[in-house]
DNA sequence: CTGAAAGCGCTAACAC
DNA sequence: GTGTTAGCGCTTTCAG
């Protein structure tokens, strides 16, 4: 089969085997050649058979400078994310966006951005009609409406249109890729610095603080992963509370968190969500300290001013930014150069503290490759 | 000037200006353009003056694709680094490498290694030589010999060899990028995890084991902000301790350690290498922990081990990996897409516990984008 | 000093 | 089924 005389000298010079080089050895065209490579059909048996045994021999790769520069066509991607200016977490969220837009741009990847309101379900619903019209070759989100987000995926589905997803994750669905971290672990992470020499047994609280009841099931898997942490330890006694509090109820929500202060047996309290952090830090500074620990999420700005204080002790950083950043990537490098996504992409468990916070917050404004 | 009736259309459709445009809007032809972009001269003042103009008013931005495209030669960067089986840190940067050498094949960037010995300084110079008879396009290592890498970046300079560093820095020198961590923070970071709800005062020792007189300038950077880090504590009087021990005298250096282990005020240790640690991790073990906290750096086996049995409380990530694989993408991504490098790109401090070094672990694997 | 034109490797439309 | 060819945007040679 392979008796071209060429074949043994391509080999050898072993950098640049263009398909030019295959079709000669092959004995058939580069059009050829080309449909193999991109299963187009329209080839004989025979000469896709010959064309692959050496397309595997000779190592070939295509060249992706040359394949991008031709298919000069604009790949359109829609990102649906909450209105940046309605939460810090997603404002995040957003720049993680806006930079991906950007770096992506000179590879002709337009990202076109849905925005919608984060407390209002029909506003999602509009947005997902907008991205629909739009005709993207992808889609990222984060599905923070669950119910709704899965009749979109179905639509998605229909239409081939891949998706990617970050932040939570919606396992009932065939997504591309997801972005995001082990919410388990998170807990236990969480739990663990709590406990940090804690020779006492004593009495640690999980709050759940929200302004609406998205993403209630993805916060139970912290606390899952918070209790069994507590449970697992031999020798030490530990009481666990948790509890869902409304962010609205400003008063009633002072009241339950001052009664749990005021328990002398408290050692730490997690608050899972990132926003809630700052109210109970608001509480813990007036009430005194006195040895509480608190854990919470994420690089907020009000958040980094507690921890610097000592009024949070460690942070969970959940880096936002990044995982819509990735989440692009990860669809984009997917649609432009055909790399295989990774299917369930987890961020390792970042902990900050006074000490290194900065060292995270300078590194978000330096990192910046594709 | 700017006259032609295409210009306010072209901006209007602000994406893809190309060369072809500038040269119709300047009527003057492509070729004149491609001068007065490379400064390669032969240009009247007059059509210069006007393609700059124009140039600058419509934001075009060279498509560094096609232009990879056509200038067809293979850039070659060499990375000088210790062979990777004398040490498992070294390893891990190893294989930073190897991932880099991987995912630029495609843009024709080739990288060659060049081993040396890590405990050997002719070895050193002797890959010096060998890497610049290879006529590169850029360097990257890391400068743990000082005085001859000192030499030898004279040398890359009279080439006009830019070059990358990592790991440490040589600050005398005119580096593309340096990527590292900032040092004098991390040896805080370290005193703060040692002092956490620490309510008495005590002693705090921190240790610089190795088993060559490498680096020994970059470790005293650590051990001042250890030292800063203690002094700045109020209401709490510590002693801080410092020790240089050598790893090849086993003897002397466990009887000192052991003397060391037996101070009843000692409250916590930190091993600033990061294969010493496993020496004291193995004595603490059998002395007993005690409460004694130790802190160190890298994740190597041996020192994830000891974490996950309890009896070092803290690592410090160094990303050795992640520190070669982005020296070489600023370098990479500087030569062949132009794109300005960070001068000093600090790596986060990152914190490893035994409930979170999963997840570190498993991002490793999954971390795959250019 | 300037313009025209070839061609990098690949894709896809078009002809046979 | 298969081969041929135009052309993506840029660089560089060559002719004027």
């Amino acid at each position: 089969m392979i008796t071209n005389p060429h074949f043994l000298y391509l080999l050898s010079m072993n950098d640049k085997i263009r398909i030019k080089d295959i079709a000669k050895m092959a004995n058939v065209s580069i059009g050829t050649v080309d449909r193999v490579i991109h299963n187009r059909g329209e080839v004989s048996e025979e000469s896709r058979k010959t064309v692959i045994a050496i397309l595997d021999k000779s190592g070939y790769k295509p060249n992706a400078i040359a394949s991008r520069l031709r298919s000069n066509k604009v790949i359109k991607i829609v990102a649906l994310t909450p209105n940046p200016s309605q939460d810090e977490y997603w404002k995040m969220s957003y720049e993680g966006i806006r930079k991906a837009q950007n770096s992506w741009a000179e590879y002709r990847v337009q990202i076109v951005i849905q925005q919608f309101d984060l407390y209002n379900i029909p506003s999602f619903k509009k947005s997902i009609k907008a991205a629909l019209k739009e005709k993207p070759d992808g889609i990222v989100m984060a599905p923070i409406f669950h119910h709704e987000a899965l009749d979109f995926f179905k639509l998605c589905k229909e239409r081939e249109i891949p998706f990617v997803l970050f932040n939570n994750n919606i396992t009932e669905v065939d997504y591309l890729s997801f972005i995001g971290q082990d919410l388990y672990q998170s807990g236990a992470v969480a739990a663990e610095l709590l406990n940090i020499d804690q020779k006492e047994p004593g009495t640690y609280a999980i709050l759940h603080i929200y302004d609406d009841i998205n993403n209630s099931t993805h916060l139970s898997v912290k606390e899952k992963g918070f209790k069994d942490y507590f449970t697992s330890i031999k020798g030490q006694k530990n009481q666990v509370i948790s509890g869902d509090l409304n962010f609205t109820h400003e008063s009633t929500l002072k009241k339950e968190l001052n009664t749990l202060l005021s328990n002398p047996s408290l050692k730490g309290i997690l608050v899972t969500t990132s926003k809630g952090a700052s109210i109970v830090s608001n509480l813990l500074e007036k009430h005194g300290k006195n040895g509480i620990r608190l854990v919470a999420y994420d690089l907020l700005q009000k958040n980094i001013q507690y921890l610097n204080k000592g009024i949070i002790d460690f942070l969970i950083n959940q880096n936002s930014s990044s995982q819509a950043f990735m989440g692009i990537n990860q669809l984009a490098n997917y649609l432009v150069f055909k790399k295989e996504p990774v299917t369930n992409y987890l961020f390792p468990l970042e902990i900050i503290t006074k000490q290194n916070v900065n060292s995270y917050l300078s590194f978000k404004s330096a990192d910046s490759q594709i």
